[in-house]
DNA sequence: TTGACATTTAAACGATCGTTTAATACGAAC
DNA sequence: GTTCGTATTAAACGATCGTTTAAATGTCAA
């Protein structure tokens, strides 16, 4: 049932699919799981309201697929974003690491919408977990958190035991994490401001803080 | 309509609103608003179905009630908490500030259930914001960013810019608050922990995080 | 042109939603 | 005991939900 595997390679028929995922993450991400009806979906996709079922099966698996062929795809452009510009860095360095890490995460791959769409989707997650948690856990957020693990036991002096090193790593993702979804919480308590790139200066400021954090603050220039 | 003042003092009467209220933050705070329904409510709080109008009017209110009598008070309690033992602290440092808001937070005056409840509702909030994130960001997270802001600059030598203090001030935030949500996430991480006192542990960690992050890391024993 | 699938469509399904109603139970004041 | 305001109850309301159905349309190879 749901959708038979397409044997012509022109792929210009899944349009309706495609306009469905796009409209569902949107809506889902502003507003939540069951705050939005299957009708909306259609609606804003403009297609049918059976569109869904044919297409998906039904609701909750469309919510699963939002997360299996759009979040997980631009979660790993942010991973290989990351991990890019660090083997462009030349020397590894933990101000490498960190500012890699959150470069690639506020100003990586995506718009500032795209973004706001993703974190979003993410922070649902964290607050009411569902079978979509799992699925980013283990295929992002675990292989992420390993591989920022490696880079800093790589550039931190031996003393550091490993479970600090676990908790740094976490704190760092903490913070790269929650100041993409609190941009708005931030420009309404510093309003009064006329900072025109505040982006650059939440990087700025999050490797500063994260540096120090893990005790290798100021040791070299930021570039 | 919705409640009549109470002449009689006797204040036993409500006690079917009060279960309603525990019984709604519960269920809000694990599933959402949207996924839980006044049937699901009213049947955990062994009353009739039309309860919840005749106390409080319709769903959404009853939300924002969960919030303003439960939600608001609790955090009224945790800012006090904090400013009570910074107050009880004698000399005043960065230490002292930050170890103290941390411990309100993480080890403050609440169970551990409550505070998972506590944190939920208010991540729910960020990730999807309703009429209760207005009440919460003006009546509790605004005064606490400004009560930090205001200890911090006591303590931070004068050279740290207005700005910089407010973005530092955000992180320490940004700490304390994540940390309390992502505890089930830092245990699946962490797996494989004999740790058994992993809370003490934490607190330990975002102090020192915080406080070099802030740039003022290790002037100090941690008491 | 025909036949076989893929997709779209309008309509309907039963279930559940939030809310309202009207009747009843309760308790204190007179 | 009667009265009056509060609280609880069972039942029903219309609306909307996710999903299914069966017919119509589109697409392309044989």
């Amino acid at each position: 049932m749901i959708k038979k595997a397409k044997n012509n390679p022109n792929h210009k028929n899944d349009l309706t699919r495609e306009r469905i995922l796009d409209a569902a993450e949107t809506l889902f991400a502003n507003n939540g799981y069951h705050a939005v009806s299957v009708r909306e979906i259609t609606r804003a996709a403009k297609c049918n309201l059976a569109a869904v079922n044919y297409h998906f099966g039904n609701k909750q698996n469309l919510y699963l697929e939002v997360f299996r062929s759009r979040w997980l795809p631009r979660a790993s452009r942010v991973h290989r974003n990351f991990r890019k510009s660090l083997k462009n860095n030349g020397n590894l360095s933990p101000n490498a690491v960190v500012q890699s890490l959150a470069r690639a995460f506020l100003e990586g791959p995506m718009s500032d919408d795209e973004r706001m769409r993703h974190h979003k989707l993410i922070f649902g997650e964290f607050a009411q977990p569902t079978e979509a948690f799992e699925l980013v856990a283990d295929q992002v957020l675990k292989p992420l958190f390993t591989s920022l693990m490696t880079d800093l036991k790589a550039v931190m002096p031996d003393t550091t035991g490993d479970k600090q090193m676990a908790l740094n790593a976490f704190s760092i993702l903490a913070m790269v994490l929650y100041f993409n979804l609190a941009r708005p919480l931030i420009t309404r308590f510093l309003d009064g401001n006329d900072e025109v790139d505040l982006k650059d200066r939440l990087v700025e400021h999050i490797v500063e803080f994260s540096l120090n954090g893990i005790g290798a603050g100021r040791l070299e220039v930021r570039k």
